[in-house]
RNA sequence: GCCCUUGUAGCUCAGCGGUAGAGCACUUCCAUGGUAAGGAAGGGGUCAUCGGUUCAAAUCCGAUCAAGGGCUCCA
């Protein structure tokens, strides 16, 4: 098994590095329960409760855990708690942490644990001791507040001053949601003020290049209550958007990727037959119009069946690769909707390669390498996760164990760290999946290369082999987008909205200095023009550092200074985002630099410019190791 | 869907019981100014929607819709 510890730089905004950073620290020793951060916030979030109980002597405690970048813990509370009691429940903890109270550690057999939370009405405490295998149980004590806990904690309270409540959340207890609804307070913790306070700025930094808020500044795209979940893209934001399609497309083409294009709207009988209304039904859209059952698809499998089954098919055509930008829809629930992230329309780049066995493993590998070509083009760091054959799988047990083993064949030959989640996989087959980290320090699942034994069946498709039997073909589901509107959005934040040249929607801005040099500027306009280049002239009557200014601000790649001077020398001042002043330039000689990056699709811009910084390394596991260790 | 928070001009926000304000943006005028904000004047809001309390509601209450943070689910 692979694990990726040792890549360096996965990045985040999260975290302090140059001096013993704290949620590296955390990631880096997972195993060790030692850990003084993990100790603080862990002890930090029974401070919390204590001060809760303080206040609600009939509050009744689920867990605390220390997560990623703090602590929360669950309660179930007599009336909402809102951010308006942070002050007071703050004050109490403050109390808490002066009074230096030690933690006390006992084990008590299960018999007196029970006895102890039956007596005080603690529901969730007792579910908790039922859970744990061992006759005796782990207890902490502090101040008042006596609590069923793995620990470790530190020595006192005087341990944890430097905390902070971030915000309070709804929970389901256990995450499911039949179960009652608590009332979880998020929290951080820190051993020092300085990282308190680095951490709570890092926050803030990361706000301002949030994609919801560089989209409307930057005049990308607005969302719009006429159509929840769905993205108005803007000229700026589409002329992006459209650029970054036309990688896709061209990586296809390059591929030997054919494309197709179907309808959004369909009889809904077509996904009952891909299987979709049974398990996907509740996210579809669905209407009734001239006494049939209509759906908006959801997803473009089923079409793409159609598509291959439309003829005859030949061996010869395997692997058969077909793309389709299709307009999904999915009914997604009202408050799972977020910004261009998680939308109820959007565009997966999407495609589906139908082939035989024998090309899996060949296949994989040029997935991988396109997969690889896109995340680097736009310096993305990313993941690679293996899911296998889950319980309840379909199909034929040796087919499941040759594709398991040709998956890792591909990933291993093309020299891929990977972690294995055995079980993971759909019941219809096994999958590759691929997690990019934003500046925000979330992963998101965008690449997904998803075997399918299962969907050509359903929909009875078959080519004539070589012997001239007629053979079921696998399907594999792949994008490395994911969502295109997804993706976009993850671009935005990674490079602050800085796009590089070749996808930028403005990509030179031409400024006069008076009335004097129009005509010049718009020659010279002309001439980028004619290259294609998206040149943009700005005479207005502003003073020039007015000008610079606003081109600054929409982060335009290329601004051409044009005065008396260049008119006269028939040159331009160039001005460029991450370079700032360049001096003067032919004006032809810039234009074949500017011709050449947009196709190189160079990454003229700077990552680093964005105020990322390198944690050594941080993943999802762990942190969901950290939140089942404590109770 | 559930929990908490929020919803005032294109943007950022103030006002929090006596029927609307600022900065930026926009329009016009003056200024023709060399690399991140020149000056002046002006236009623009049924304060998310619907209902209630009140002599009086942007302000208090309720419902709905939407957004944000979570839970859940996923691309």
């Amino acid at each position: 098994m692979h694990t990726l510890r040792d890549r360096p730089g996965i990045r985040s905004i999260f975290g302090p590095t140059a001096s013993g950073c704290a949620m590296a620290e955390v990631a880096s020793n997972p195993d060790d329960s030692k850990d003084q951060l993990y100790r603080i916030r862990h002890s930090t979030a029974h401070i919390l409760a204590t001060a809760i109980q303080q206040m609600f002597p009939d509050a009744r405690f689920a867990i605390g855990p220390p997560i990623e970048d703090g602590f929360y813990y669950d309660f179930e509370l007599p009336r909402p708690i809102s951010p308006e009691d942070f002050d007071e429940i703050e004050g109490r903890m403050r109390g808490i942490v002066n009074r230096d109270h030690d933690f006390v550690h006992e084990t008590w057999s299960k018999e007196k644990a029970r006895e102890y939370f039956d007596e005080r009405d603690e529901p969730y405490k007792l579910e908790l001791i039922e859970g744990i295998e061992d006759d005796e149980v782990s207890i902490y004590t502090c101040g008042d507040f006596t609590d069923l806990c793995a620990g470790p904690h530190v020595e006192s309270t005087g341990a944890c001053q430097h905390f902070k409540l971030r915000k309070v959340a709804g929970a389901y207890w256990r995450g499911d949601e039949n179960n009652p609804m608590l009332q979880r307070i998020y929290g951080t913790a820190f051993e020092t003020e300085d990282e308190l306070e680095q951490f709570l700025f890092m926050v803030e930094e990361a706000k301002k290049r949030d994609h919801r808020k560089l989209g409307v500044d930057l005049d990308l795209f607005r969302f719009d209550d006429r159509s929840p979940g769905s993205v108005f893209w803007m000229p700026r934001g589409w002329t992006a958007y459209r650029e970054l399609k036309g990688y896709f497309r061209e990586l296809e083409e390059d591929n030997g990727y054919e494309e197709i294009h179907n309808p959004m709207l369909y009889d809904k009988e077509l996904f009952e037959q891909s299987g979709h209304a049974e398990h996907y039904g509740e996210n579809m859209f669905t209407f009734e119009a001239h006494d049939r059952e209509w759906c908006l698809k959801p997803m473009n499998c089923p079409d793409t069946m159609v598509y291959f089954g439309t003829k005859k098919r030949s061996y010869r055509e395997l692997p058969l690769r077909v793309a389709e930008f299709g307009d999904l829809h999915r009914n997604e629930l009202p408050g799972t909707l977020s910004g261009a992230t998680r939308v109820r329309h959007f565009v997966q780049d999407d495609a589906h390669i139908f082939l035989d066995e024998s090309h899996l493993e060949d296949e994989i590998g040029l997935l991988l390498d396109m997969v690889d070509r896109t995340f680097k083009l736009f310096d993305l760091r990313y993941d690679i996760e293996l899911s296998t054959r889950p319980d309840d799988f379909m199909g034929d047990e040796q087919l499941w164990d040759e594709a398991e083993d040709s998956l890792k064949a591909a990933l291993e030959s093309n020299n891929k760290d990977f972690e294995i989640h055995e079980g993971d996989g759909a019941f219809y087959g096994p999958k590759i999946d691929f997690q990019v980290r934003d500046s925000l320090g979330r992963s998101w699942q965008c690449a997904t290369i998803q075997l399918d034994f299962q969907l050509p069946r359903r929909f009875d498709l078959t080519y004539t082999a070589e012997d001239n039997t007629e053979q079921t073909p696998i399907v594999i589901h792949r994008a490395i987008a994911g969502s295109m509107e997804r993706f976009f959005a993850i671009l935005v934040e990674h490079l602050s909205g800085a796009l590089p040249t070749w996808m930028a929607p403005e990509q030179v801005r031409i400024m006069t200095i008076t009335d004097e040099e129009h005509d010049y500027a718009y020659d010279v306009a002309e001439m980028l023009q004619e290259a294609d280049i998206r040149a943009e002239v700005d005479i207005r009557s502003e003073k020039i550092g007015y000008k610079i200014r606003e081109a600054e601000t929409m982060k335009v790649p290329y601004m051409l200074v044009i005065g008396g001077d260049e008119v006269e020398d028939g040159t331009v001042s160039v001005r460029s985002y991450t370079e700032g002043r360049r001096g003067t330039m032919e004006p032809e000689e810039l234009r074949d630099e500017i011709v050449k990056k947009i196709e190189t699709r160079a990454l003229d811009v700077d990552v680093e410019r964005s105020g990322l910084t390198d944690i050594a390394e941080s993943h999802d596991g762990e942190g969901t190791e950290m939140e089942e260790r404590g109770y």
